[in-house]
RNA sequence: GGGCAGGUAGCUCAGUUGGUACGAGCGUCCGCCUGAAAAGCGGAAGGUCGGCGGUUCGACCCCGCCCCUGCCCA
């Protein structure tokens, strides 16, 4: 029975590395598992890897939305799940590799989405962006006390969501994610993490490998194709930053050390969402991985 | 050499006309997370207020000297 593997982690550790060399091992193909890669033209900012980096291992789920488009985990779902599907079928290993935690759960763990509709939402938001998230927070509470509980009266986006599904469903919305001993594959997750202090100098060089490698230019034409009326690409890590010095601003030192700056607070939130996740198996990103993660896989 | 402004949390800065530092933003740490998840949100730990001395029941806030920073004059 072929497994599903996945390599996740927080950012800048090698996960794509690591997912091709599986790849070529296990005669697997890779489905990609990062929300920002998901998007055309968003290349040197979220790493993607060159054609060659890929060693001819097919690459599923890169480049299928529009830099103005509006990221959606449901959408993410069933096409990772396709893609699952039709790889067993053919007998090849699905290698996912990235590292947005909530993607990799909805393509793994039963969770279901229970729907959206654009109009409900567009005056949920108008709303929150006239009155505030605290005045939606009040009807969320005489709608669905439990749900209203569980969130802080700051959280505008999320109680936006919570009023939209009750609106769609009439029912509260009592979302949980599901416990971690339920998934639909035979999945092996492989963790790839590094020491803090190296990770943070990682992190640093890398940005300024971006930049060196014309990620300022990759904004600017993208600014060019809209990115910055794109609601999920225009807040990108290094993308925001660049579209602010694009207009003026923030100097380019600046927006370079901010995008190192919330690239090491988004590591931080990565951690703490994937270290709760009993099933993954974690390996030490400093020396090559692979030998240990077939052994991992071959358990 | 003289003058002015300033030295308060890791950083940038509020604040107290003398009565236990009301601090804020950023950073850091921890956590949350069902259709924007590289997003959104919550919590915590950090200062004894440049140094020394004086006045006072009591000073970070008053006085003196000193050190440091910036600007100006010479």
């Amino acid at each position: 029975m072929t497994k599903v593997v996945a390599v996740v982690g927080p950012t800048a550790t090698g996960k794509s590395a690591l997912g091709v060399a599986l790849a070529q091992r296990l005669g697997g193909e890779v489905i990609n598992a990062d929300s920002m890669q998901l998007c055309r033209g968003m290349d040197i900012g979220t790493a993607k890897l060159t054609v060659e980096e890929r060693g001819g291992v097919p690459h599923h789920l890169l480049d299928i939305w529009d830099v103005t488009a509006t990221a959606s985990v449901a959408d993410y779902q069933a096409r990772a799940r396709a893609c699952i599907d039709e790889l067993l079928a053919r007998g090849v290993t699905p290698v996912l590799v990235g590292g947005s935690g909530l993607y990799l759960r909805a393509a793994l763990d039963p969770i279901e989405f229970p729907g959206t509709d654009a109009k409900i939402r567009a005056g949920l938001e108008a709303e929150l962006a006239e009155r505030g998230p605290e005045s939606l927070h009040t009807r969320l509470v005489a709608l669905d006390p439990a749900t209203a509980a569980a969130l802080s009266p700051q959280n505008g986006r999320k109680i936006v969501r919570a009023l939209e599904v009750i609106a769609i469903t009439g029912k509260p919305f009592t979302a949980a994610l599901p416990s971690y001993d339920e998934q639909l594959y035979d999945a092996v997750q492989i963790g790839l993490d590094l020491d803090t202090a190296l990770l943070d100098a990682r992190l640093e060089r890398r940005v300024d490998l971006m930049y060196e490698h014309g990620f300022v230019d990759e904004v600017r034409c993208l600014d060019a194709q809209g990115l910055r009326h794109g609601v999920t690409a225009s807040r990108a890590l290094g993308y925001a930053q660049l579209l602010a010095m694009i207009d003026g601003r923030l100097t380019e030192a600046q927006a370079r050390a901010d995008t190192v700056r919330a690239t090491r607070r988004f590591v931080r939130r990565q951690r703490s969402w994937f270290r709760r996740d009993p099933r993954i198996t974690w390996l030490d990103a400093s020396a090559d991985p692979t030998e240990q993660a077939l052994r991992v896989v071959a358990d």
